[in-house]
DNA sequence: GCCGTTTTCGGCCCGACTGTTTTCAGTCG
């Protein structure tokens, strides 16, 4: 069985969580959690790397001793430190470290004390009210966890980005109405894009924090406080996102937002810096010494650390502050780049507009040009079109166009990769095309090994354009479908096509790292809607965001192309 | 356990809030 990246930062991150809760060093358990990180980060297996003999000493945060452990899983399946600890802390102990208000030294006195290795063990415990008679453990604390408990059961525990959208908006819009005079701002992972949030942090700028922390806790759709004080506190909406709200001075904000802003690692690593160069750095401020050098907006934080400022989508620790200081970071491509948008359905399968409508709200979006990608024949239940009815379409685009200013629809689909990696459509058909999609939809199951081949066979067709949606993966409902990503990638370089990046909030599909590694090879990337309804071509903004994320500037897109550049690069991918 | 303008040892990011405490440890972000 081939062990990849995932498993091995799995391994770590359980090492991790026992020896924390067995006391070790604590920076030995940091150690073991910037590998794991690092680990699931890298685009090329480790595997791979052992097999050949490749030295892994040389990748962040793996040393002698983290290299000779990551060989051990990839050759055995298992890593004996792990077995080792076990025999003091049971596995599966560590599940109750993800519970708010659970570290490790409280589960190591539940453990040893009573027994407790579960969450149902947890539960158990606290309703016969034996919690409260632990040291360090009350009557407060027993009723807490009862509700985690209650609480990690019957919900999930992130939410797609796009998805708390309007709570941030709607609890920000009454934060304002409580005191008109202070600034907001969004934080935390939302800030930097992440396709999940864990919470939303929202940091304010104001001189009335006891009024806007009342507000704040009274507003409407809190179900629960979580923390009440003169600066910070923490709520639980129904829906069980948490909001955490920060009050600062205006001398402190930016410094704040940077913070606030994280990531962790990111963190970590900007305050390392301000220690080499002598200085501190906190959410106040930026300090050498006693005195203030910055800290009032995030420029200043940047500067007194002699950083470019770094946009938050790039702010994951991985190497943005060395770049930074070699003024190496990338002009991210910004929404108003986008020239239009390759991927789009019309009633003819399973879109609820026309193609005519759909223009229009293309052209009301900002885009010069779109492309209409019906589904094909073979995906029956979005009544795909077969060659006959896309032989009409092509004809009904031609005489639309003809009625078009200052827009043109490009004539496209989204073709099925059957399972030979053959294409759902005749050539004949294919050949009349400005573009052609190539998506899966249909055996998400294969072995890693054949989804892969399938994918390159459909990717070598002569008319093959991108390749849509590369995984498959829906956010936190549906995982990726068994495929090498980094080969598919090259694959794509040497065979001279492109790959999208899914914009859809749900799908965001490729991931910010493979978009990276697709950078790196000189890939362009089209960023589309998939829409299926007018409204649906605001779903852009999140594909960019996806795409600043994995360092992409506006030259890595493709359709930040106007038409006539566009047309080129389209004809380019043709194979004779 | 990693790492090096602190260089093979001795550091490793920093502060707010809570609960249980009676001066602070644990947790969290």
């Amino acid at each position: 069985m081939a062990i990849y990246n995932q498993d091995i930062a799995a391994l770590f991150k359980e090492m991790a969580d026992l020896l924390e809760i067995d006391a070790a060093n604590p920076f030995r358990v940091r150690a073991y959690r910037n590998a794991a990180r690092t680990i699931g980060d890298l685009t090329e297996e480790l595997g791979e790397k052992v097999e050949a003999g490749s030295d892994l000493i040389g990748i962040d945060g793996v040393g002698k001793d983290l290299a000779a452990k990551i060989e051990e899983i990839v050759r055995t399946g298992t890593l004996s430190a792990l077995q080792e600890i076990h025999e003091k802390i049971p596995p599966g102990i560590g599940e109750l470290l993800k519970l708010p208000g659970l570290g490790p030294k409280k589960v190591k006195v539940l453990y040893e004390d009573l027994g407790i290795t579960s969450l149902d063990s947890l539960e158990k415990a606290a309703q016969e009210g034996k919690l409260e008679q632990l040291p360090g453990l009350g009557k407060k604390s027993q009723e807490k966890l009862l509700k985690a408990v209650a609480s990690r059961r019957d919900m999930s525990q992130r939410f797609r980005r796009a998805d708390v959208m309007p709570y941030a908006e709607g609890m920000v819009k009454q934060l304002r109405e409580a005191d008109p005079d202070a600034q907001f701002c969004l934080a935390g992972s939302y800030r930097r894009a992440c396709e999940t949030v864990g919470d939303l942090d929202i940091l304010a700028e104001s001189g009335q924090a006891g009024t806007l922390m009342d507000a704040f806790v009274q507003a409407g759709e809190v179900t629960e406080i979580l923390a009440h004080g003169k600066t910070k506190s923490s709520v639980l909406l129904r829906n069980g996102l948490q909001i955490d709200l920060r009050v600062v001075p205006p001398e402190s904000f930016g410094a704040a937002l940077h913070y606030f802003t994280g990531s962790k690692a990111h963190n970590i690593a900007v305050r390392r810096r301000a220690r080499q160069m002598g200085l501190k750095v906190n959410e106040y401020g930026i300090f050498r010494g006693e005195d203030v050098v910055g800290g009032d907006t995030e420029a200043s934080v940047f500067g007194a650390l002699n950083l470019s400022e770094i946009p938050p989508e790039l702010r994951e620790g991985r190497g943005e502050i060395e770049a930074a200081a070699g003024g190496l970071l990338p002009a991210l491509v910004e929404r108003k780049d986008m020239k239009g948008d390759l991927h789009t359905h019309s009633t003819a399968s399973d879109g609820n507009a026309t193609i005519a409508e759909m223009a229009a709200a293309a052209k009301e979006a900002g885009h010069d040009y779109m492309a209409v990608t019906d589904h094909t024949k073979r995906l029956t239940i979005a009544n795909g079109l077969d060659e006959e009815r896309l032989h009409r379409q092509i004809d009904e685009i031609d005489e639309l166009n003809g009625t078009l200013e200052g827009f043109a629809v490009l004539k496209g689909s989204e073709v099925d990769i059957l399972e030979d990696g053959s294409l759902d459509l005749a050539d004949d058909v294919l050949e009349r095309l400005d573009l052609v999609v190539g998506s899966v939809h249909s055996l998400f199951n294969l072995r890693r090994d054949a989804q892969t081949e399938r994918i390159l066979r459909a990717m070598d067709h002569p008319f093959f354009t991108f390749l849509g949606h590369p995984t498959g993966r829906l956010i936190l409902s549906r995982e990726p479908y068994e495929v090498d990503v980094p080969r598919v990638i090259e694959h794509a370089a040497q065979r001279g096509c492109y790959l999208e990046l899914n914009a859809n909030p749900k799908r965001l599909d490729l991931s910010d790292i493979h978009c990276s590694l697709a950078r790196e090879l000189g890939i362009l990337i089209a960023v589309n809607t998939d829409a299926h309804r007018t409204r649906d071509f605001g779903y852009m903004i999140h594909g960019i965001g996806q795409a600043r994320r994995g360092g992409l500037q506006k030259k890595d897109v493709l359709n930040t192309r106007p038409l006539a550049s566009l047309r080129k690069l389209l004809e380019k991918t043709r194979l004779s």
